[in-house]
DNA sequence: ACTCGCTTTCAAAGCGCTTTGGATGGCGTA
DNA sequence: TACGCCATCCAAAGCGCTTTGAAAGCGAGT
């Protein structure tokens, strides 16, 4: 049933049905009922394609993944974000589209986003600390909203982010304060500028206390729960290991936990563990007590403000740049205790 | 820059430049030469909307997720399903759409889907044993390819889905050689149709060596690492604990791990433990020696091979129904060992 | 010189919708 | 009675593409 049969069988021009059903002042409540119930009748629905070409939106809010980041959609922590972005998008009438592409196809892919019309926006993910998508972006006129930021882009531009510095500063402290002194990081990538504030925080708690960084107590990797293993592994086996460890995801966590199991250690005795908690509901951090001491951010909320500020530069593009900077909470659990006089020799 | 613009600038008419660029015969390629490094030049990129209001086709592949099944978007083995599917959908020019709705409104999601046009066809996730939304992508004629089986859906339709009662059978059958007679089964909602497969392939293991089922030991609930470690307490806490356990997803068994630790328990020594194991990216049974033995098999390649069917389908309806049921491979890892002394009293 | 057949190109219709710029008719007012 | 003004409705243009049906050009055959 499309709108010309519709009108057709109203007895009515195709212009009126249309107005009636978008509601438009001009007609009248009567013939506005009668459309809406044949339409209900019939399960009319407009052509999105149709509608798209007429009106010149798409309704359609694009993700562009290259293949290399790809398994970005595979992180738990991207699907809790995607899932509080498709919730403020189906609010509004909006849907998501996701498009892969090859490495390095980016740029292509966001022009040619642009050019063939698909999407009337894209939220961006994963920022670099120097990112080049952003200015593409604004170059090709394309609404964004990016969840993070990048450190090194001048022009405002609309974006969601935890306050990682002051969040890994903070736990870095609440850890100072129990005795410790030999405190690892075990970061995510620090091309993503969020591992670059979290170590920024951090290394600013160190200073504060006056305590020197041991390189050797820094790592940077994937946030992947083998690769947390090994890391910690490898912390351990060191000359003179950490007693206490700030972790970046939860899914580190569970490696960097194994690997404390693994040396016969006590996590929150003989070793302390801090992790950046996402709030996954595919991982909570326990259910009553938590497991893990965690600065606590919740990143499915960070999806919904998100998609919502993009939705609102859609919708009237001269809104300037919004910006929302959550503060994550510390959440005390069992991870962390004082520094144990075993390692205080 | 679009068709009209291109043809003027070229000399020739939207019929031609469109033909060149489709690759019909009927151009020279003389012709078609110029076409295409004009279009190159000026990045022309035909209209989504326009093309697809001309073609009739969307090349847009949907997803419809439920809001209580939403998490299920955050869940891993969807982010991996999805990677795989998105793959093949790339490499044939497709598009992923992700539709949220309430509960309930699914059937008015998909008859609005079908309507408006904006997909080509839909991948189903997640059957559940009797699972009404077969019949009806059948009955509005949607093209559809389910990731898994129905068991109680007569006509046929495209599905991939692990051999789940065979390898569930296989895994029981592992830890019955090993000496083990109380073997626990903490299974996903048994609602779901893999699920259920799985517990018929565990029983009938059960039933072949002369055991009998006890109800104490088997339980179904959401795969999660919380609910893993709530069902393997219990267990643990019963009178008669099993000397062996059955878990549906490395989540969960990541919550056995963690009960069996915190009884002062030993995985592999003092209580056997098999997984299923998805083969995520981004939990991956250890690196070199598997952690857990496991049944595998990789949820990101029936992604790939579901999303190729669908496509298939689509491209030419007559193409009767493909389906695909994957063997998983039982992998020994360090989780299991022979039925401990101490629980054999 | 004329027709035939083939290649190459084009004008125009159509996809289903929105929206512009009228038309129509009823009603109050002068 | 005539006029103007709303309220209501409509025909048609246009969004950017594909595709049908036809025309134009050209060499070969007679």
């Amino acid at each position: 049933m499309n709108l010309k049969q519709l009108a057709e069988e109203l007895g009515l021009s195709q212009t009126t049905v249309s107005r009636a059903l978008n509601g438009y002042p001009e007609v009248s409540e009567g013939t506005r009922q009668r459309v809406q119930a044949a339409a209900e009748r019939y399960n009319y629905r407009p052509n999105t394609r149709a509608k798209g070409l007429a009106t010149g939106r798409s309704m359609v809010i694009g993700h562009v993944i290259p293949a290399s980041t790809q398994h970005e959609m595979v992180n738990p922590i991207f699907g809790d974000f995607i899932a509080g972005a498709s919730n403020a998008c189906a609010e509004r009438g909006y849907d998501m589209m996701f498009t892969r592409v090859e490495d390095g196809d980016e740029e292509a892919a966001y022009r040619s986003l642009m050019a063939k019309g698909s999407v009337d926006g894209v939220i961006l993910q994963g920022p670099k600390v120097e990112d080049g998508r952003i200015d593409l972006l604004n170059r090709i006129g394309m609404p964004f909203a990016v969840h993070g930021r990048s450190s090194n882009v001048a022009a405002p531009y609309t974006w969601v982010d935890v306050n990682n510095t002051s969040s890994f500063r903070r736990a870095t402290e609440f850890l100072l304060d129990l005795g410790h002194r030999r405190i690892a990081l075990i970061n995510g990538l620090e091309s993503m500028d969020f591992a670059k504030r979290r170590r920024d925080g951090y290394l600013a708690a160190l200073v504060a206390a006056g305590i020197a960084a041991d390189p050797a107590l820094m790592s940077s990797q994937e946030m992947t729960e083998v690769s947390g293993h090994h890391q910690t592994r490898d912390l351990l086996n060191g000359d003179n290991p950490p007693t206490a460890i700030l972790s970046a995801s939860m899914i580190s966590a569970l490696g960097v936990r194994r690997a404390i199991e693994e040396a016969g250690l006590k996590m929150g005795k003989d070793i302390s563990v801090i992790t950046h908690d996402d709030d996954l509901s595919y991982l909570k951090n326990g259910q009553d007590v938590p497991i893990f001491t965690a600065t606590r951010s919740s990143v499915r909320k960070a999806g919904r403000i998100l998609a919502q500020m993009l939705i609102d530069r859609i919708s009237d593009p001269l809104v300037p740049a919004q910006n929302a900077l959550l503060e994550a909470e510390l959440v005390v659990g069992r991870s962390t205790g004082p520094v144990a006089s075993a390692a205080r020799r």
